[in-house]
DNA sequence: TTTAAATAACAGTAATACTATCATAAATAA
DNA sequence: TTATTTATGATAGTATTACTGTTATTTAAA
């Protein structure tokens, strides 16, 4: 018997709870499949019905369109991310390493739970990268944000915010350093991997490249008075 | 009679060269004010041909797709950009001051240039902030790579590089620092404007707090020896 | 002035993004 | 247990999108 730890998400990015039956935890897992295979351009209603084995009337009735399910994802991922940070900084008090830890783990690949549940973390982590930022990068992003669909990430970047703070209560720019290492780790994964001439750690791929450029830049600023 | 600029495009991003011809220099202005309305999503070539006042078959004639256009206005951004740099860097010695400058640029509302030519650099700059990283966070980025469509953002980030390195010739990271500045530059700006809480200049919504924001970020980690 | 090229006008197809209806199966409540 | 609600499947249908193709007409070049 294992502990499952279960994610509580806002009900207006869903019709019905799609972790309310096995139909809505398929459209999860292959959404995420399938998502992760052909992109989110291409990925649609139809090519899910057909791989879960259902239809998409079906699947209409759990998400309104596939933007809501991008947003869903992103939600969830972010809430599992945030369990993750306080989950290995536990028993860390020095602040700075507790920085580092964050930006280890969010640059890092993301191992999956082991079927601990129907979302594979590491594709999501990878879909995250590549789609992360469609979510919010709309014309709804307005009437998005006034149903809280973004709350998860918005409460990362708090989370990581103080933790700057804890590092140097006078820093000025707590949330937007909590985004900047967010999109950045996520951004120059993404170019290290296709436009490697955009960042400096092309040719080896080597994540722990990206990791002491994004200490470097964070402590850097943090250092000062 | 005013002195004319003009950008030479890369050949595969068109089918017939958009600055050919009448019609396809208004494919190029209303693709920015419809992208600019509606967002990119909702754009069609559809409702374009009907802003213009011409067919869907013949806008298919210029570009393969609306992604084609979206790579073609932001590589036709990315060029221009650079040459914004080069002009208002032009007397500037101190690398540092030349920086701070192209931060100021990067960050600041760009004025149109009074109709110098069919393309908006004002409403450009705001689909650039909201919909740019669309152009590469596609499936299609390593084939779209190899046609060179990402040359002029490559060229950008190289520019600023050197500038960081002129700065602090012992800097590693010259590249990713140049795409964080950029990318940030944009991000926070957009964020900044929809999703406020994930920044710390959310009230007022002034830009000069983004660019102290990115100057205190950048000139922290160069300072280091 | 002829000829080539570009565009308009129109038709048509396949895929996408939905909505609606009805039958049936499964879960739940009486 | 049966009645009844609820979820799903099966199927149909519409509007829009994303194209391709054909032909006539206009415009520009030789």
């Amino acid at each position: 018997m294992k502990l499952q730890l279960h994610i509580k998400m806002n009900e207006a990015l869903f019709l019905r709870n799609p972790e309310s039956s096995e139909l809505g935890k398929n459209i999860l897992k292959h959404s995420v499949s399938l998502i992760y295979k052909t992109g989110f351009e291409a990925f649609t209603f139809k090519k899910l019905a057909e791989e879960i084995g259902t239809t998409e009337a079906s699947i209409y009735r759990y998400f309104e369109n596939k933007h809501k399910i991008l947003v869903y994802l992103a939600a969830w991922y972010w809430t599992w991310f945030e369990f993750q940070i306080s989950f290995h900084t536990n028993n860390i008090k020095d602040p700075n390493t507790k920085l580092k830890k964050v930006i280890k783990l969010l640059t890092t690949k993301v191992e999956d739970d082991e079927q601990t549940n129907y979302i594979n973390e590491s594709l999501l982590h990878q879909i995250i990268i590549a789609e992360g930022s469609k979510s919010y990068l709309t014309k709804q992003v307005g009437e998005d944000n006034k149903h809280q669909l973004f709350k998860p990430y918005k409460d990362l970047c708090a989370v990581i915010g103080n933790v700057i703070l804890e590092c140097n209560p006078k820093y000025k720019y707590p949330r937007s350093l909590a985004t900047t290492i967010i999109e950045m780790a996520h951004f120059q994964n993404f170019f290290m991997n296709h436009l490697p001439s955009l960042t400096d750690f092309g040719k080896h791929k080597e994540e722990t490249e990206l990791v002491s450029f994004l200490i470097d830049l964070v402590f850097s600023s943090l250092k000062k008075t």
